[in-house]
DNA sequence: TCTACATTAAGACTATTTCTTAAACTAGTT
DNA sequence: AACTAGTTTAAGAAATAGTCTTAATGTAGA
């Protein structure tokens, strides 16, 4: 809990009742690698908050091959908005890529901290302003740009995940097979 | 400002006092057809409300191509989050397609609304968030269709833009040349 | 009315990426 | 510590979605 009381140092601190009002409303969750927190179907119930690991969240295309939209390690909140607000059944899977540990709250919860508590609305607004603008660059990158270019992206933009995850979830997230990540890296380390 | 005020009554609607702080705030342009309100390079100042006409956002590639990222016609909210928020030079422009009219909000006027009226937290919050969930539809269909796929859901999800704007544009929303979406249009209409 | 731009057409083309197979390696699990 | 499933690299062949080019026609803005 102490993590998560921090995190929002980074934005409006949240005095005594709001930390109070929050963490009484968190559950801790451990989910094991492989686990999942939400799958195709399901409507969404929860905002997510990784203390220790990480997520991946993807859909499935007719064919079966996973597209990877995001990522979600420590100290970041993960979930489906679309899912979660409309009440409406997902069409994302979210998987624990390593044992996770997460703190969850309700959508009810939510709403609550959010009408008896404005920072709330501050905060998240911030927060969900600041995932919009990672997904506009990639997006744009994602038109403008080849593999090769957006690989080279993805190693400035989140070296920590590049060491931690498999290339194959990373092709995944970069739109290409495995296998043509293993040429460009291939490519890249002999020049 | 009437269309103004009305667009908030579908979040919590402004009362009287919010209503003032807002208007007073709000300039109104005229924009011309091919204008700009932001181009590469500038800092975006404002937050941009359409009351009537259309912009397109977008960025050039290497090669001088340009990519629509987001239209926004009557009764929407554009700007480039990413320049406004971080005071950062913008990669991209937003251009009017028509002959449009805006009311335009300050940063500075925003940030103050936000501090003193903290309905606006919430309503951008929301704003945002059916913007994050559009942009996260359009990257999982982006990586996981074919453009006659990504066509058909455009038309079906703006109707009222698919008739408006010129298929250049939309060709450029696609990701694909104006002269391929012409085949995708011919192969539709001949089954 | 003029002019620039948009649309359609159609065929040749191609670059990027996938597919396939296979061998070597690695990390998670028992 | 061994097993097993999954990951990575490799390399050549193959596919195909989408581009390029040219050109004629259509349309809307000024």
């Amino acid at each position: 809990m102490e993590n998560i009381v921090k995190h929002f140092d980074k934005y409006l601190p949240l005095n005594d009742n709001e930390t109070e009002a929050l963490t009484s409303r968190l559950t801790e969750r451990k989910v094991k690698r492989k686990q999942y927190i939400l799958q195709e179907g399901d409507i969404c119930k929860y905002f997510t908050y990784v203390v220790e690991g990480c997520f991946k969240m993807y859909g499935v295309d007719s064919s079966g091959t996973e597209h990877n939209l995001i990522f979600a390690a420590e100290d970041e909140w993960i979930t489906d908005l679309d899912s979660l607000h409309k009440e409406r059944p997902s069409k994302l899977f979210i998987e624990a890529i390593e044992p996770t540990t997460i703190l969850q709250i309700s959508k009810g919860d939510l709403w609550y901290l959010y009408t008896n508590y404005p920072k709330f609305d501050r905060n998240f607004r911030v927060i969900i302003e600041d995932k919009y603008i990672e997904l506009q660059n990639r997006l744009l990158q994602t038109f403008s740009t080849t593999a090769y270019q957006r690989y080279e992206s993805f190693l400035e933009q989140y070296p920590n995940l590049s060491n931690r995850l498999p290339n194959t979830q990373i092709a995944s997230y970069l739109g290409i097979t495995p296998e043509f990540l293993s040429k460009i890296r291939n490519e890249r380390s002999s020049k």
